[in-house]
DNA sequence: TCTGGGGTCCTGCTACGA
DNA sequence: TCTGTCGTAGCAGGACCC
């Protein structure tokens, strides 16, 4: 069997890079695109910006301390989208076998497009050049025969953050199969995939502390303190061994949409608004996508931070607003929200695609505030749900809404995308 | 260092039916 | 009829990723 060819591309400072296509005039200087508010974070930051200490996840507040010259920008998630999309359709020039991570990643199994493209380093440093050339950003990408190797070996050839300036890397970084062990064994165990702060505690435990290390380790040690499934696959990556495959078009397992507020919610009117809104989101989500999910899950996060979570799972999967809202509210009705609410979220997992709706006829839907009654998607209901979905195609998705969210937001939807990176500062705030 | 949002996967516990 | 066991599903929470 041939030797697998596996490309990780990662394209460098991703949102940054795009902010800086439609305002050049930002080039060499420290651009952070993220939330603005106090409870918002960094999403990405350019390299001059990393230079201060500046990454990604850290909050607003902190990077605006180590960084008070730095240029902040809310972000423009659809204009990401798009240029994503752009970047992705450049890879499937290359193989059919793309799997996207996230907006600014994906895996590409190039094994069998060698005979057409040439090498996989080859394909590699052509695929950099199209990306630039067509989009005008750069990428770094990682050749290895695993996913797991390609992944690392991208982050070996990107571009570095230096007191002096970024300094750039070698764009593309190759490790053979008889590499492979050195290569990760020369790690700090926590560049493994999976190891975060938790995990990195019981490994120190062990005495773990390289990849090296754990490789050595016997694995009923490592199952012992990790789990089963957990300390294998660790285990196995540690040596090298990863086996899994390029996968296309993976199947989405849940559908969500939460939200951190600019302040706590304590009133039930304006708690119950915004989860009339979410609701009407994930819905409208679920059907563009000719989804239904089973299982609703509310989610709550208290001012300390304590986070809990409330699931129901239904005989039938649910797609319309005024099912999802109903056993929401039934979820939220078993929290106490006295405390006050940070956090907000909807999420429906247990998604089934297509295929009719069962109709029960005759029962009709439950009014809002009825109690924690399931209602019964009827005829009317569907009918209801395909033409806010036929008005929204033509007119936006702002053009119609539940009537409950009309007043100073007008019928503003939560779409994906919108606070991306927590709630934006308050309009009487200053920086 | 005072912590976003959209996800995936795993684990421990409990309930329930065969 | 009662008790124990096993597998499965549901639920809640946690860890991790970008």
């Amino acid at each position: 069997m041939a030797e697998r060819s596996i490309l990780h591309v990662d394209m460098d400072a991703f949102f940054v890079s795009v902010e800086l296509l439609d305002q050049p005039e930002l080039r060499g200087k420290p651009v952070i695109v993220g939330g603005n508010g106090p409870r918002g974070v960094v999403a990405a930051a350019s390299y001059e910006a990393r230079a201060f200490g500046v990454f990604s996840a850290m909050s607003s507040v902190r990077a605006r301390k180590l960084c008070p010259q730095a240029i902040f920008l809310a972000g423009r998630y659809h204009r990401y989208t798009e240029t994503s999309e752009q970047v992705m359709a450049i890879f499937a020039n290359f193989t059919p076998l793309v799997e996207p991570l996230s907006l600014d990643e994906a895996f590409l199994d190039v094994t069998g497009s060698r005979r057409l493209h040439g090498p996989a380093p080859e394909i590699a440093a052509e695929i950099r050049r199209r990306v630039f050339h067509d989009v005008g950003l750069t990428c770094s990408v990682g050749v290895a025969p695993t996913k797991f190797v390609a992944k690392l070996a991208s982050e070996a050839a990107k571009p570095k953050a230096t007191p002096t300036g970024p300094k750039f890397g070698s764009g593309v970084r190759v490790i053979a199969r008889e590499e492979l062990v050195p290569f990760v064994w020369s790690l700090p165990v926590q560049a493994l995939w999976g190891v975060g702060p938790a995990t990195l505690v019981k490994l120190e435990r062990l005495g773990v502390h390289a990849v090296a290390d754990l490789a050595v380790l016997p694995v009923e040690h490592v199952v012992r303190a990790l789990g089963e499934a957990q300390g294998r696959h660790l285990h196995r990556l540690a040596n090298g061994e990863d086996d899994r495959d390029v996968v296309p078009n993976r199947a989405a397992k849940s559908v969500g949409h939460e939200e951190t507020f600019a302040h706590d919610l304590f009133e039930p009117d304006a708690i119950d608004r915004e989860l009339v809104r979410m609701a009407d989101a994930v819905a409208g989500r679920l059907r563009q996508n000719d989804l239904g999910g089973r299982t609703v899950t509310v989610k709550v996060r208290y001012p300390d931070f304590r986070t809990i979570t409330r699931s129901v799972t239904r005989s039938e999967p649910l797609d319309t607003a005024m099912e999802l809202l109903t056993a929401s509210r039934t979820l939220l009705a078993s929290v106490d929200a006295s405390p006050g609410l940070r956090l907000l979220g909807v999420h429906v997992s247990g998604l089934s695609t297509g295929g009719p709706r069962q109709l029960q006829l005759g029962l009709t839907p439950v009014a809002e505030g009825e109690g924690s009654a399931t209602p019964v998607p009827t005829a009317s209901w569907l009918d209801a749900s395909d033409a806010i979905d036929e008005i929204r195609n033509r007119f936006g998705d702002d053009a119609i809404g539940p009537a409950v969210l009309l007043g100073e937001a007008g019928l503003r939807r939560k779409r994906r995308g919108d606070q991306q990176w927590g709630p934006n500062r308050p309009p009487s705030a200053t920086p």
